[in-house]
DNA sequence: TTGTAAGCGTTATCAT
DNA sequence: ATGATAACGCTTACAA
């Protein structure tokens, strides 16, 4: 399969060794202008192109970089976060001529399996980490083996880098909007309270209650797994409990709410509000249209890439600090808000 | 990065030989049950890993198989359709234990580049080409390279194996439902006409008309790019020419062509009906919901997946045919079409 | 059953 | 500026 083309053919039709071929493509400095251009001649004619492989045996290095998802594949492509995601991470790399290694790491039968075969293995050459749980043991592996990584999301650990969004911030805009517009019986639909996304959304939802002193109803809390069902099943149990606004902690989760509160008969927005978090494209088709909290989800998966680039390409010394990069969210008003129409 | 165990360290720590070693990770049966456990003791022990790079340096084997679009990033994924084959690629990969990398093809300013250090270098065992073009430069490049591929949707070449679904006859299904609703005049956005699922969808299109004895009229025919702009561009030409039913040839494009209908102060199903396919998540959320074909665009994927994955371990002999798959599409009737409500 | 040794195609060190 | 030569870590005949 392909040209069994070697530097040792080529350096023969050229006339020079391998070494001055080696050196002429990998454009090191010391070559003859004249030597150059006749390896490069016979380089083009042929098609040449180095073997990955041999190459990084020595070098240690593969252009490659992953993006690991510790999560089902299921739950994975129905949420086009991890679409737009993935779109800004490949365009940072395909503009710097990395690779790109997509990875589900899920392994219920033998823990820890995944991990050893993508990434000690010596596939990459450093990960995008992205909706991982704070405890996930992915991490403190990655640590231990000095694996160049960032995670998308925060985690608490101070050694890891990572980009975000002030997801406290925008979670309190978004629930102080509907108490801007007269709500006080606000429930919240959360997501996985062990992914730091989960706890900081809730969190803002508890900072823009108390900061306009309306007490927490614990019972009007509901943790949800960001996916539909669990969105439908928390709208099911905040049904008798007379909340007048949802703040769901993505749009996936409101639309699962969304067709309960329908199917009960309730109208959004005038029986009760709604409120998501991501800004889908489903949102703005929704009907009612989804109020929500846009993230610039492709930038984030763009910089997440610039940054490992960055730590792959000039590795920093083992004290520096990791890089936490922090993006803003907008709120996006519509009509599930009832605030206007 | 990574602990540098190698073959010879754990041989050592073994008490064996390299090859020995190397045969109890490979699971060769020419092992003595006694050395075979000491030495996975070892392993188990140490973590250790065989380095990927020079494992393929000497089988000319990667596991790794590609996935390759020749599309920007944006038009990528922005489709959810990418999403769901993706998630079909990827299950059959985790279970078989290949890793998947994802590339874009898009070199503007060097075309065949991305091919040549995508493919050429060894990186990849074997490749899925989804959303190609029929004159794709790509295909004879890996035809002539006799690189393991099979396409998502059919090529002319007699020599790839590809998974389909049988286009012409769900067009033809999604107009004749038109027809039956006792549209005469019905419009078409067709997808880009070289690509084999744009041609394959208009053939339908005529198909369903002809066997109804209804005159092909071409002005009715106006060619998209299945996005969503183009489906907005092709609707408002067809604005004038009273069209009473439009068949879009993909769902973001039918949103494209919605938004400019309602603009234009036209009801969707009562003034023009629509039609679209995919059935894509959006579709059913849409005001009005979309009628529209369903494609298994995950199975396409799996089965795609599947096939590429046995081509490369049981190589055919070099007359034996391309393996041809067709999937089936069926019809989703919403309100968009002016069937129901 | 086990070990020895020859590569796989590069890069990198050291001479020249 | 160029060329030998020794790795890189593994698989695989071939020997024992």
């Amino acid at each position: 399969m392909g040209a069994s083309l070697t530097l040792e053919k080529i350096a023969e039709l050229a006339g020079v060794s391998r070494s001055t071929v080696s050196r002429v493509v990998n454009d090191h400095p010391n070559v003859s202008e004249a030597v150059r251009e006749r390896v490069w001649k016979v380089v083009r004619e042929t098609g040449y192109q180095p073997h990955a492989a041999a190459r990084s045996l020595v070098t240690r290095r593969t252009n490659i970089v992953g993006v690991i998802i510790p999560e089902t594949v299921t739950t994975l492509f129905t949420d086009p976060f991890f679409s737009y995601l993935l779109s800004g991470i490949t365009q940072t790399c395909n503009a710097q001529r990395y690779h790109l290694m997509l990875s589900l790491f899920n392994d219920p039968v033998a823990p820890g399996d995944s991990y050893r075969r993508v990434v000690r293995s010596g596939h990459l050459d450093g990960v995008v980490v992205a909706s991982a749980r704070v405890d996930d043991p992915l991490i403190p592996r990655l640590l231990k083996d000095h694996v160049p990584f960032v995670m998308v999301g925060r985690h608490p650990d101070k050694r890891v880098s990572y980009v975000d969004i002030d997801n406290v911030g925008a979670a309190r805009m978004a629930v102080e909007h509907l108490i801007r517009s007269g709500h006080r019986r606000i429930a919240t639909i959360t997501g996985p309270l062990n992914m730091a996304s989960g706890e900081d959304r809730l969190k803002g939802y508890r900072q823009a209650l108390e900061a306009h002193h309306i007490p927490v109803d614990d019972s009007l809390i509901v943790e949800g797994d960001f996916s539909e069902a669990s969105g439908a099943l928390a709208a099911r149990r905040l049904l008798s409990l007379s909340a007048t606004a949802i703040f769901a902690a993505n749009d996936i989760m409101a639309v699962g709410a969304l067709k309960v509160l329908r199917d009960a008969g309730l109208r959004v927005p005038q029986d009760v509000a709604l409120v998501g978090f991501d800004d889908i494209p489903l949102a703005a088709a929704l009907q009612p249209a989804l109020t929500t909290m846009r993230q610039p989800i492709e930038q984030m998966g763009a910089m997440s890439a610039d940054l490992l680039l960055d730590l792959i390409e000039t590795p920093p010394d083992d004290g520096a600090p990791a890089h936490k990069v922090i993006l803003l969210a907008e709120l996006v008003v519509r009509t599930s808000c009832g605030v206007l129409g």
